[in-house]
DNA sequence: CGCATACAATTTGTATACATAAGGTATGCA
DNA sequence: TGCATACCTTATGTATACAAATTGTATGCG
């Protein structure tokens, strides 16, 4: 059996909970992951262990594994905590990033912009994800970058959550969002951390305002109740 | 054999790593630790990949586990990060608390005090670090939580390298400390964010100065210099 | 004498069998 | 009929045996 079946088990669990292909709560169990992934519950184990480590999975005594749940509860924390994780990254990619790096991060940004044109919501949101995992790797902080890895973990997923693939808007967004990259790309490239960081802020600004539609929804048209009103008064 | 025995051993590595008494980059065999602690390899191995997750251990394919290693290059990093960290804990430690969490820490910060009353040096480093990881736990912020704790781990061991209980100094320092910690309990009981931050900053100034001592230490004492170079000038 | 290669010893990775604990179901009693 | 208890099923936790890989060592060749 090949060496890294593994790893490829790993990141296919990643990505599959990423993808909300494995929703949050979801259940895990040790026997079917290893039909289905081909190994023993010794190795399983051991993924699920390191996937909870990593905060994709929940582990709770005799009682299994499940994906990390999502309630409502953390949203709030999640819209103050991101802006400033992203920002301090972004900044610290900047100062501290290498030349390699770079072509790194410019591959991932070119099949980013391919998934998008392509229109594939899943490999968009997988390749969006690696592309700021790789600006978190550029910042070279061991400290900062398991916050950052967990907070892209419920981005990625709440993005999907209420992605709409057939809005204009939505079209609209994604290539703003593209043309965001590259721009951050060039200033990590100049080694500019004051234009990183605000380039994240803006980048965050517009994928917030994408979500908080959906946690605060615009009203109701005026006109549109008005006229149940006049329906209901005859 | 006991229910938690597991638990045991993995508080048990923690704070050994964290006294220095498996100093940074030793290597962790399976067997030796399984011996040590009278279990099999396979719940060994689970706890490796756990400290793994927690930034206590770095595990290597095929070549097993080594204590986290805390080399000089990412000081840099850590100092710059740390106030950051910190700062953003205590404000929301103190904006999130809940009545039952100040109990808590209350009494962690009495066997603090005790400890270093008691000149205990291993046990205060640990006291100090259940009351900072305390706080953080009271922030409620699953995505800042594990920086914290990866932070407090080189902080913990990085406070222990360099510790002189002789040193007046070193006293008086450990007990602005110990007030600092009061000071932080209050500005939380009574939710001001923004006295958290500010004592947050202080306490880790008091924590810096006294690392940077090593990093940068004092030049000798000129005359010390002019009267070797009179000596070699006869 | 130095280096490369092959072999042996040690250590890590995996599989399987067994132990244990949680959850559901059925049965008996009130 | 409702509830409690005992048992059975299922899934998780642990131990041990085996496989694979890495490292150190020794030997042979240049």
């Amino acid at each position: 059996m090949p060496v890294d079946r593994k790893t490829e088990c790993l990141e296919d669990l990643r990505r599959r909970i990423l993808t909300l292909d494995m929703p949050p709560g979801s259940a895990l169990e040790e026997t079917a992951l290893c039909a289905r992934y081909g190994m023993s519950r010794t190795p399983m184990r051991e993924i699920l262990q390191k996937l909870n480590g990593e905060g994709y999975v929940e582990l709770s005594q005799n009682r299994g594994a499940k994906v990390a749940s999502m309630d409502l509860g953390v949203m709030r924390v999640f819209f103050r905590t991101a802006p400033m994780i992203y920002a301090a990254i972004s900044r610290l990619a900047a100062e501290n990033r290498q030349s390699q790096d770079l072509a790194l991060l410019r591959d991932v940004q070119d099949d980013f912009r391919d998934a998008t044109n392509q229109s594939d919501t899943a490999k968009s949101a997988m390749l969006n994800h690696r592309f700021h995992l790789q600006i978190g790797y550029m910042a070279r902080n061991p400290y900062l970058l398991p916050s950052l890895e967990r907070m892209l973990i419920d981005h990625t997923r709440l993005s999907q959550t209420f992605y709409n693939p057939g809005s204009e808007d939505e079209r609209g967004r994604i290539a703003r969002a593209v043309d965001q990259h590259d721009a951050l790309i060039a200033a990590i490239e100049s080694c500019d951390g004051d234009a990183a960081t605000q380039l994240s802020v803006d980048h965050w600004e517009l994928s917030r305002d994408r979500l908080e539609q959906f946690v605060r929804p615009d009203p109701l048209p005026m006109d549109m109740l008005t006229k149940q009103d006049e329906t209901h008064a005859v």
